[in-house]
DNA sequence: ATATTTGCAAAGGCTTTGCAACCCC
DNA sequence: GGGGTTGCAAAGCCTTTGCAAATAT
C-alpha cells in the first residue's frame, strides 16, 4: 500500500537509512499541517524529541526530497513535499511583511520543467517568490512603518 | 543627473529618510560587486560602520526597493536591484548543495508580470528556486553525502 | 557485531535591541 | 531644536557540533 509512512520508510531505505522513532514522530508532526517554522515543529513534537534530532531530521529529509523549505519574506516555513495544495507561489510585500498567494500555473509550471530539463536536472520542487508593494503599501507617501 | 548615488539619496527623501555617511558607504559598497552576504558587506564596508548599521540600513534598503537578498540554497545574499546582470533564478541541488543559474527567459518574465498584475501587485523583484538533484547526484544509489 | 542515530550540553553564528551620543534638516 | 541615526555592548535567537549512550540491521 502506498501509506505516507510507508513511502517514508522506502525512501529512507532505499538510501539505508533508518526509519527510527524520532524520524516518524517529526514525520508525523510535519502531515497534515500548514507550513510550520521550525519552532513550531519543535513545539509540536514535543519532549520526546530533541532540538537537535529535529534539525537532522529536517536536514535529511529535505535533501531527500521529503521536505521543502518555504522563503516567506525574511523567515521560512517547513511542509512535506507532494501534500495537500502547495503556496509555493507568492506575493510579498516588502514594507508590511504582507503575503500573498498566487494560484498555481499551468504556463509558468511547464516553463519550469523546461527549464530544468535543459541543465538534465531532476526537479523535486520549486518556488516562485515576487517581491514588491501590496495594494495597501502602494498608496502612503508617507514614512514606512516603523523601523 | 541620474548618478547611482542620486537615485539613492532622491530614494531616500521621496520617504523621509536621509542620506547618511554609514547609508552612502553601504551604498557603495554593495555597487559594482556580485552579491554577496552580509557578513562580506561588514568586511567589505570596514570599521567605518558598525554592524548593527550595517543590518539596519539593509533592512531599510530592502523596504525601499534598493536591496534585494537572494536565497541560495540555505543562505542568502545582498545585492542592488536593477543593476548588472541578474541571476535570480537558479536550480538548486539539494543533496551536494551546488548552484546552477538559469538564464533568463522572457517567457516566464511575462508570465510573473501578468500575475503580480491581477493582484494589483507593484513588483520590484523576483527570484525563483528550483530545487532537485544535479546531474551528478542524480548517479549514485549510494548513500548521501556525509551528514 | 557494526554502523547509524539520539540526547545532552555547550559552543557558534547571526541578528536584534536599548540607550546615550551624534548628525541632519 | 528636534527627530532621525549611529555606535557600542549586551542580549536573543537559531542552528550546529562533539561525544557517549542507545538503537537498528
Amino acid at each position: 500500500m502506498s501509506e505516507p509512512i510507508e513511502q517514508l520508510e522506502q525512501t529512507l531505505k532505499k538510501n539505508s537509512f533508518s526509519l527510527t522513532a524520532a524520524r516518524r514522530t517529526v514525520f508525523l508532526a510535519l502531515q497534515g499541517h500548514e507550513p510550520q517554522s521550525m519552532h513550531d515543529l519543535v513545539v509540536r513534537c514535543g519532549n520526546g524529541v530533541d532540538r537537535a534530532s529535529i534539525y537532522r531530521t529536517i536536514a535529511l529529509f529535505e535533501r531527500l526530497g521529503i521536505v521543502q523549505r518555504l522563503q516567506m519574506g525574511w523567515k521560512y516555513k517547513l511542509e512535506l513535499t507532494g501534500s495537500f495544495v502547495h503556496h509555493h507561489h507568492h506575493l510579498s510585500c516588502v514594507n508590511c511583511g504582507k503575503i500573498i498567494a498566487l494560484p498555481e500555473d499551468d504556463v509558468l509550471e511547464a516553463r519550469l520543467h523546461t527549464l530544468a530539463a535543459a541543465k538534465r536536472f531532476q526537479p523535486q520542487d520549486h518556488q516562485l517568490e515576487i517581491r514588491g508593494l501590496c495594494v495597501d503599501c502602494q498608496l502612503g507617501t508617507s514614512r514606512l512603518a516603523s523601523l
